[in-house]
RNA sequence: AGGGGAUUGGUGUAACGGUAGCACGACUGACUCUGGAUCAGUUAGUCUAGGUUCAAAUCCUAGAUCCCCUGCCA
């Protein structure tokens, strides 16, 4: 664990509460069974939540959120919930649903393991939420008010400028008739909300007496037609938190302006409730706190805006490599442990800052580099002769399946006359410190010989199509018995044993830092060649490799293979590139 | 104009009145059968101006800049 790692604000709330005893302990009947329950029995009580709407495809900044959560209740103790928050039946699908459980669980956050508290639904709650705003409507802090949108929205004031009603002091007798009409369905769509009666005056907007309930006569993917009234974001959440016991209510930053609100309403409902109380038992009072989103660098994470990029085709789907939707990263071969590794490092505040890809690929490449087997794939083939091989000799020289992990053991490759190396790694004229293969020059081919350039054929363009090169067989194994070095180790393909496979290689979608910036119009940042398809050659021992499956391709980066794969057609995407000095040398 | 937040190297984040540290990046060098990895090192920071104090990133005052807020979205 990382217990090194300072605590960031949130965990000090959390510690200091524990300490202060401020959210009680785990009881019985309350901690849940088996043996984790056990182990909560008496411990100070930690329960979090991820409440996505499901209205859309989770990315990496809900991974944040995610860990945050899970991990705040896993370090405790504690349980986590995961809850859609399906409150608005006009734009939420079962679809989304089960992606994002899918997603959810796939980033290592498990709502049924030993920390988890369960899935949940806010349209669960939906008939206790009802009987709290008919108890609000009588203890006059709600009122049914008839004004059609447009005019609330006229009526909303201005700073200094207080919004007006003209329902706000009508009977609580004929607002609860009203609401309970609302209720049965005896009103269209828009005739009438439940209001709270808060502060039309206030500074912070939210508080000139919110909406509670707007009528949709819309079916619900869970509830059916059983409503066609249906509580506000505000009005809700509070009400689910309160109701499945959490005790930190986390979420971003744009939300600050709610917390009056949510502390509001939980109060309102707590007014004149206690022992004795016609209204019952006072209901639990989590504490929401505030932390600012992740935002990536080169990127865009709106709901809106990746959705129009999957409609206008500028990506293949929500899963395309590209996205930063979570399976997106999935399918172009980020592991969950790298993202949450990353949302560990990226720390929790409440600044509003970027996070550099940089800091993103590092994630993955330190993940990558201790656990993918390495193989040799030739992404730009280049054909290479070796012109004293003997005819139709094959030599299987051994390789490393990863310097960083000896138990990974070693692979036999074949090696022949006929081999692909890539493009890039041979020069006709080099610059100055350029290693690589050229007129006269000496490598080291990995794992395998040194071979020499000898020669160079050319197509009619000019162009270099074939290398010819000799091989020193005394350096079999790739070490010379003389003592002489080579500079450059390159990687390569025997032709007659390649297997072929499409390779995709990615680049970031935008070209801006922050895209929109300039314009306003993030497309106007596209990056129009963010995907280029290549027709390499790997080594035989790739036929086999199955949907999933991760690869450091050597000197190359690291590929996951993609699941368009056929048999006999290979297809990998490019995860992220190795580190790459030279390139970066010859650029500047 | 009103309300709510934020401000520490290029980026992210610590330091909670007492040595401004860590990570990513960038740059050197060492090593290397991946120009990868690893190792060693360098670079660079407290928004501004006052004040309190033996001592201020931290406390006080004033200002600057940025973000959020006038959906029957969440």
């Amino acid at each position: 664990m990382s217990d090194e790692r300072p605590l960031n604000f949130i965990e000090q709330i959390v510690e200091a509460d524990n300490a202060s005893g401020k959210w009680g302990v785990w009881e019985q009947g309350d901690a849940g069974e088996g043996e984790a329950g056990r182990a909560r029995l008496g411990r100070p009580r930690v329960h979090t939540r991820f409440p996505p709407e499901p209205n859309g495809y989770l990315h990496i900044g809900h991974a944040k959120a995610i860990c945050l959560n899970f991990g705040l209740a896993a370090r405790h103790g504690g349980k986590f919930n995961l809850r859609f928050d399906d409150t608005n039946p006009s734009k939420e699908e079962q679809e989304y649903v089960d992606a994002i459980k899918e997603d959810v669980r796939w980033l290592g956050a498990d709502w049924e393991g030993p920390h988890g508290g369960g899935m949940f639904w806010a349209s669960d709650y939906f008939e206790r939420m009802y009987q709290f705003a008919e108890e609000l409507v009588q203890k006059g802090l709600a009122y049914v008010c008839e004004l059609p949108a447009e005019e609330v929205a006229k009526r909303r004031g201005s700073p200094g400028v207080p919004a007006t009603s003209p329902f706000r002091d009508r009977p609580i007798e004929e607002s609860l008739r009203l609401l309970r009409e609302m209720r049965a369905g005896k009103h269209a769509n828009g005739a009438m909300t439940l209001r709270a009666k808060i502060d039309l005056a206030s500074p912070n907007f939210n508080l000139r007496d919110p909406v509670m309930y707007r009528i949709v006569h819309e079916p619900h993917h869970n509830t059916g037609d059983a409503w066609c009234i249906y509580p506000m974001y505000d009005w809700a959440h509070g009400i689910e938190d309160s109701i499945e016991g959490i005790t930190h209510s986390i979420c971003t930053l744009e939300f600050e302006n709610h917390r009056p609100l949510y502390d509001w309403f939980l109060d309102a409902i707590n007014r004149d409730r206690g022992p004795g109380s016609r209204w019952g038992p006072r209901v639990r009072h989590p504490q929401q706190i505030e932390f600012s989103k992740f935002r990536p660098t080169y990127t865009v994470l709106s709901k809106r805006n990746l959705l129009k990029m999957v409609q206008d085709g500028v990506v293949r789907g929500w899963d395309d490599p590209r996205m930063p939707t979570l399976r997106g990263m999935r399918r172009r071969g980020y592991t969950p442990e790298a993202i949450r590794t990353l949302c560990e490092e990226i720390g929790v505040t409440k600044v509003e800052g970027f996070i550099e890809i940089a800091k993103i690929e590092n994630a993955i490449r330190d993940h990558l580099n201790r656990v993918s087997p390495r193989r040799m794939a030739v992404l730009r083939p280049l054909k290479v002769t070796i012109t004293n091989w003997p005819e139709g000799k094959v030599d299987w020289v051994e390789a490393v399946n990863n310097p960083e992990d000896a138990s990974a053991g070693t692979r036999k490759v074949p090696f022949a006359g006929t081999l692909y190396v890539e493009r890039d790694d041979f020069m006709e004229n080099p610059p100055k410190k350029f290693f690589r293969l050229s007129p006269g020059a000496e490598v080291r081919l990995r794992y395998a010989y040194f071979i020499r350039c000898e020669g160079v054929k050319k197509d009619a363009n000019g162009e270099v199509v074939e290398l010819l090169c000799t091989h020193d067989p005394a350096t079999r194994g790739g070490d010379a018995p003389d003592g002489r070095k080579v500079k450059a180790t390159l990687h390569w393909v025997s032709a007659a044993h390649a297997v072929p496979i499409e390779a995709r290689l990615f680049d970031r979608l935008f070209n801006a830092e922050e895209p929109g910036k300039r314009t306003g119009h993030y497309m106007d940042d596209l990056n129009p060649s963010s995907l280029e398809v290549v027709r390499a050659q790997g080594e035989p021992s790739l036929a086999d490799a199955a949907v999933g499956d991760r690869f450091q391709f050597e000197r190359m980066g690291y590929f996951c293979v993609d699941r368009d794969t056929r048999p006999g057609a290979l297809v990998v995407n490019r995860t992220v590139t190795l580190k790459d000095s030279w390139a970066k040398a010859a650029q500047g």
